[in-house]
Formats: C-alpha cells, sequence, structure tokens
DNA sequence: TGCCAATTGGCACTAAGTGCCAATTGTGAC
DNA sequence: GTCACAATTGGCACTTAGTGCCAATTGGCA
C-alpha cells in the first residue's frame, strides 16, 4: 500500500490524491486501507516508528555512561539510520515540500524525539534544564536532517551532526 | 467568532467541537466562519501572525548591529509578548493539550519563526551554520515557552530565556 | 468437509472544507 | 429619500477524510 500511495503522492501531489485512489492503486478496499493507516499522512511516515523505537532503544543502552553522550550517540546513529534510508526520505521530503499540514505532521513526528531526549537527560540533571537542551538538540538534528536533504544528500551526514552538536557542547570527544 | 470558539473549545474539546455549533455560537453562518478562518485550526491561534510581524520588524530594527545579537533581542521580545498574553495562551495550551493536530499545527507555527531567525543569522554567517543555529535556537525558545505554560506562567520568563540562550551562547552581555 | 477466528469489504454516516450564486447590507451620488 | 453599485453574508450542493457496524470472505485446523 505504502509503494502504491508514494507512487501516487510523487505523481499527482499529496493533496489532488484521494484515498479512494490509493486504495484502488493498493488493490484494496478502501476500508481496508484505513485500517493499516488510520489517516492519510500516516502514508508519508512509514519507516517513522521503527526508527523512533531504535532511538529509543540506543538511548537506553549503557545506562551507566552520562545522559549527555548516550543522547549524542543516540543521535549519530538516528542519523546514521537515516542515511541508511536515503532515498526514501528523499521521496518523503518530495512529497512533504511544500504541504504545510505534512510539514506539520513531520514537526509533531520529531518532537517525540525530543520527549524522548528528555526523559534521557532528566536522569542526570534538573528536569527543566533537561527539557531546553532537549528542545536545542532535537532543533539543531531537525535543522541538519534537512540541510542533508535540501542537498540532496549528498553532503557527510554525520560531520554535519558532529559539527551540530558542537554548536551546543562546545568541546567534546572528537574521534 | 474567535471567543465563541474558544468558550467552546475549553467547554466541550476542539474534536467534539463542529463548525455549525461554532458558527451558532458566534451568531454567523458556517460559510462565513468559514471566510475568516479557512480551517478549525485556524480558530485556536488568533495572535499568531502578529505575533510574527512583530518578531520579524524587531529582527529588522538596528540593521547594523550583529545578527546574533538582534536574535537574542527579538526572542527576548517575542517572549515578553508572550507574557503580556499569559492568559490567552495558558487557554490556549488547555485547548491544544494532547491533541496531536492542535500539537502539530502549533509546532508548524513556530516554525515561522526558525526561518525568520534563520534569514536574519545568513546575513552575517554561513547560511547552513546560520539554519543550524536557528534550529537550536527556535527549539529552545519553544523549550522554554512550554516550560513557562506548564508552569502556570507562574516562573520569570525572561529570566529563562536569558538562561536558555547562555545555554547556546555561553558567555555573552548580561545586564 | 465443516467449524471457527481473523481479515476484508460494503454501506451509511459525520464533519471539514470549497465553489457558486443569490440575498443582504452598506455607501456614495443625485 | 432613493437609486445604483460594491462588498459582505448566507444558502446549497458537492468532495473527501475518517468512523461504526455488520456481512462476506478467507485461512487455518480438526
Amino acid at each position: 500500500m505504502i509503494q502504491a500511495a508514494t507512487q501516487l503522492f510523487l505523481e499527482q501531489g499529496f493533496e489532488s490524491s484521494t484515498m479512494d485512489q490509493v486504495a484502488d492503486a493498493a488493490g484494496v478496499s478502501r476500508r481496508t486501507l484505513f485500517r493499516y493507516f488510520p489517516s492519510k499522512v500516516d502514508l508519508v511516515f512509514p519507516e517513522h516508528e521503527r526508527r523512533l523505537s531504535g532511538f529509543e532503544e540506543e538511548l537506553a543502552r549503557d545506562p551507566k555512561a552520562p545522559a549527555m553522550t548516550r543522547v549524542q550517540r543516540a543521535l549519530l546513529t538516528l542519523v546514521a539510520d537515516c542515511e541508511a534510508d536515503a532515498k526514501q526520505l528523499l521521496q518523503q521530503a518530495q512529497i512533504i515540500a511544500g504541504n504545510p499540514p505534512l510539514l506539520a505532521a513531520e514537526l509533531e513526528l520529531d518532537s517525540q524525539w525530543e520527549a524522548a531526549i528528555a526523559r534521557t537527560l532528566s536522569q542526570d540533571t534538573d528536569p527543566i534544564q533537561a527539557r531546553l537542551m532537549a528542545g536545542a538538540l532535537s532543533g539543531l538534528t531537525r535543522a541538519t536532517l534537512r540541510e542533508w536533504l535540501t542537498s540532496g544528500t549528498t553532503i557527510a551526514l554525520r560531520e554535519l551532526a558532529l559539527h551540530a552538536q558542537s554548536l551546543l557542547i562546545p568541546m567534546e570527544g572528537r574521534s
């Protein structure tokens, strides 16, 4: 279904494709389509849940290390995960481009990273401070991924992410 | 219309209030309501446009000063503007609470600040760096405002905003 | 083959949002 | 006052996302 939807969205845009069309293209009834994807936007972010739980696993790993270190590591893993799906994410970006509701949906999904980061950082520090840092880190990472995507995924994502982190955590272990 | 809508949303929730009800309560036809507020969510963020243009004016003022200084100043002005509307923003937060589509809409509006910041910072620095910093700053400010709102607007917003900025721009003129 | 559970499909319904045109209201000229 | 004109408002019909309900189909298994 995702494949059919993606193709349709790329061909004629997200707004102008109806769920009827997607259902037809996927060879399934409209009702069934809605059972798998409760909303139309869910068709655009199929990998999100998997990526988020991978991110949270990485945050939980090695719990004796400082929270900030784990967060940095998890963000780098997340970014590497995105890099592996470059092609799909580029398509996704193309579908989203200039579509306010989709953009909004993406931001909301991103904010789940922020919440996970905040939870992790709270283990080591004052919760307020933790949430502020989480806001900055997720904003930074969002911007990093956006740069990477608008470059057509040509720039070195990991290097950019490291650079971004250095803006917030001035001096830290570089390899 | 906004008043009628706000009251309805607070009483029975955003989802379960229909545009028909809002139109009735506002003493206007459904069609007219949609002319003033093209979408239901627009009823929840009536001050956004005004606040955004105030923010952009502030960014443009005193153009000879360093871009980062202007951004910091504009964010403090924005925050002060929010503080002046505390009551309304608290209601807004209550309406939004736990409502994914509204949350998403809010994030999308916030991302316009980010874009404005990025444009301003680009005047002084490398655009990529500018957009990364804009992501961090807007994430930080979003988190700051969220803290303030979840505290019931009891904490000192300006102080928290200054503290937040100090996370990203370690040492800078404090008053 | 017959039974049971799970998946799928059909149908009717609500509600957001839009286009179109008629009705109403306001405004200035005379 | 009233006529003409423009702008605002309202009514209506339509599309589409999303949901609830129940019947039909499918798949596994004794």
